[in-house]
DNA sequence: AACGCTGTTCCATTATTTGAAACTTAGTTT
DNA sequence: AAACTAAGTTTCAAATAATGGAACAGCGTT
């Protein structure tokens, strides 16, 4: 399960993630019955993050919901923290070359963060784009990513993945996974088969330091309507060039290498 | 300076801010410099932060920077606490119809957090983001939710404004900021007259709670090339449609259906 | 091999956290 | 109106975790 968090600081957080989850404000007893902490300990921890704005309390209603200095601190953390700042350019041009929708994505412990996306109709990157999280054994990007692991860095990513089946052609085990992830490394870049949704497929290619580590992954996403895998495949070498294109912004800028920290 | 901070929590999520604030991935000894902490002391803080994800260090150039965590949360901040996704529909229209820049912002502590924003048709050489920070005492939306302050929040948020004069019309000392809070107050909008960047113009109105409570601001902005004040004042009728559409949701958003995901 | 610089670990002292239980509202039933 | 209930809040001694001075380790330089 999670981490059993260290310190005070890793049980307040533990709080802090447990209200975010809910996707809505929250009242306490709710929480309480989720919680592994006692009342007043859990009280505590309430009052504490809200005192410091991670939380907001609606004292007419009586609910929790993540606070406003969680956004202020995630941008910062996007333009550091992210290849996203540095890829801007890149992916505006590639998404108006290809005209389908681009995705940036990094790894965050075993699921995929989407920190940037581009759709040829909405030009403006947000975070309502921004911050979204997916599962990575069913995306394209999770395994243009996961195909470019150190083997000690991907069998706890492979535990750790759900492998719900959410069409007939998602991966269900952690050995079929990974017998993709090795063609994908041996090719360079992986597809989505509608494997998450019905209809939607993808292209997606990693984003690698010239020492092989990965960074991130892009992806160019489009429906069975639209087009086909080969006709995405066609994409590959305009899509390699802005993946190379960013590696080498990111080592120009003395980025620091993406932590699959474990 | 600033709070004492409750317990372990607030220490750490202190340490945590000082890193977002370089805005750049930053050492353990330039942390050190800045810090009130000893060595150890503020060495286990960022151990901890970082086992956490909240902090992402990268070994090789010994920097930390603020990790993809606080991306993954402010996602859930931003979708329940913020009014970006009530307002959304209403600025979408807003901004099609009047053909400039919309910004939606909320106060946080002193400053104001730009939580969306609609470009223009024809763009403001201008760059702004959702979590973004910004002073309030010299923008729009800042004023106008000031303005709406009952005393008793308005003492603290004006004595922890900068006055920094960034321009010939920024206003410089809390007393005249009051004064012109008192005549935003009574019209109901208010502008920023270029005292935040030259030839950067904007209208503001509050979005209030029917029981007058401040939720957050909205703004059009435009450029002294393309139009004037009288101009954005004429708008004025049309923003406040929106922001008291905006109240509307809002209120109804009791306990919003569990969103399905895009 | 001694020096300076940065980052890491130790550990006795000190301060904080913990949580069962008691208490307070506010709302509901008898 | 009294008795009951549920949700939230406070208390306080015991248990636990945080603190930070100092010692230590790695490393490039003189």
């Amino acid at each position: 399960m999670s981490a059993p968090g260290d310190g005070t600081v890793g049980k307040a957080l533990e709080v802090l993630d447990q209200v975010a989850s809910f996707g809505r404000p929250v009242r306490f007893s709710e929480l309480l019955e989720t919680s592994r902490y006692p009342k007043a300990t859990l009280y505590r921890f309430v009052q504490t993050l809200t005192n410091q704005r991670m939380l907001n309390h609606d004292p007419e209603r009586g609910t929790y919901a993540p606070g406003v200095r969680l956004v202020r601190l995630a941008h910062a953390a996007w333009q550091t923290a992210s290849l996203a700042p540095l890829a801007r350019a890149q992916i505006d041009q590639l998404s108006g070359d290809v005209g389908e929708t681009v995705h940036l994505a990094q790894l965050d412990h075993a699921q995929v963060i989407y920190v940037d996306k581009r759709n040829a109709t909405n030009p403006v990157p947000m975070f309502s784009q921004a911050g979204k999280v997916g599962p990575a054994y069913c995306t394209g990007v999770g395994k243009a990513m996961m195909a470019f692991l150190s083997d000690d860095e991907l069998g706890p990513v492979l535990e750790q993945q759900s492998y719900h089946r959410f069409t007939e052609t998602t991966h269900t085990s952690a050995a079929s996974l990974r017998e993709e992830l090795n063609d994908i490394r041996a090719n360079g870049y992986g597809f989505d088969r509608e494997e998450h949704e019905p209809g939607i497929i993808c292209v997606a290619l990693p984003i690698l330091t010239d020492r092989g580590r990965i960074l991130g992954a892009l992806s160019v996403t489009s429906t069975t309507s639209r087009t086909n895998l080969a006709g995405l495949e066609n994409l590959v070498p305009r899509i390699r060039e802005t993946a190379l294109a960013i590696s080498q912004e990111a080592s120009n800028w003395h980025f620091p290498a993406a932590a699959t920290n474990t």
